[in-house]
DNA sequence: ATGGTTGAGGTTCAA
């Protein structure tokens, strides 16, 4: 039996839902998590996603900024929303499923971007980004006994060299910063959590998620990040069949600066 | 070194 979870920041979930449409129609993974949905919960386009076969939707809203949704076939529940750093923002959902006999905990993150300044004493945004990161050392792959995890999202940080278009020339940009790669790094370390992106992608091969919508031509320039991220609880890292990063997706049409990232399972 | 684009909700912030 397999297991497919997809997470997409969404840049506005009410202005996408045509290419979300297209994409689950095409791809029709089990699960797909959301970032910046930018909406109310009481705004999300339930009746869309519940027609296109996700009936189970669990949603951390917030209007006009951030917001993490999960969309499933598969039934949710014991749903949390922690409020990282205590600011009231909406950037973490986290529920429980079952499949083929197992149990899973599925966080979706949608981590500060921290602003353009890498400096807290001038800069607080990045200062409460490094709070957030900070805070999500806490979060243990292993908390619940016999459940597995999976941690999914916008993380906002390209933490390996081959992360980035250029690894010299974004060292002092924010999201390759040195504090924040070794502050991922850490919440890994501490948390127990591998990354399958780079289980399934060699470290010495580029791999991006993100391309700015600034560039005049996204493609040719290829300036991008790997700022989304797919991690799991080791007992699950022998099961991954495969990670798709759906490129294309960045030149569809009014396209969303993150492309989609699947994680196929065997379980 | 700089500026470039997008979205939400309003004449500006966050990314």
């Amino acid at each position: 039996m397999t297991l497919s979870i997809t997470t997409w920041n969404i840049n506005s979930v009410r202005l996408r839902m045509p290419i979300v449409a297209d994409f689950l129609n095409r791809y029709q993974p089990d699960i797909l998590c959301l970032q910046e949905i930018k909406c109310l919960d009481e705004q999300f386009p339930f009746e869309a996603v519940r027609a296109l076969g996700y009936e189970h939707i669990i949603l951390h809203g917030q209007k006009g900024y951030h917001g993490v949704a999960i969309v499933s076939k598969i039934p949710l529940s014991e749903d949390h929303r922690h409020d990282y750093c205590k600011v009231g923002d909406a950037r973490h959902v986290s529920v429980i499923f079952e499949q083929a006999g197992r149990r899973i905990r599925l966080h979706n993150f949608y981590v500060p971007a921290g602003g353009d300044e890498p400096d807290r004493t001038i800069n607080p945004k990045f200062g409460h980004k490094l709070d957030f990161i900070r805070e999500m050392r806490e979060l243990r792959a292993g908390a619940e006994p016999g459940v597995s995890a999976v941690l999914v999202g916008d993380l906002n940080i390209a933490p390996l060299e081959n992360d980035v278009w250029s690894h010299k020339q974004m060292l002092k940009i924010v999201s390759h910063t040195p504090i924040e790669t070794e502050g991922m790094l850490e919440i890994m370390r501490e948390g127990g959590w591998l990354d399958l992106m780079r289980q399934d992608v060699d470290a010495s091969e580029k791999l991006y998620t993100w391309w700015s919508y600034r560039a005049k031509d996204w493609a040719a320039a290829d300036r991008g990040r790997r700022l989304d991220h797919i991690w799991s609880s080791p007992d699950l890292g022998p099961l991954l069949a495969r990670i798709d990063i759906l490129r294309e997706a960045r030149g569809w049409e009014k396209p969303s600066d993150h492309v989609p990232v699947t994680a196929t399972f065997n379980l």
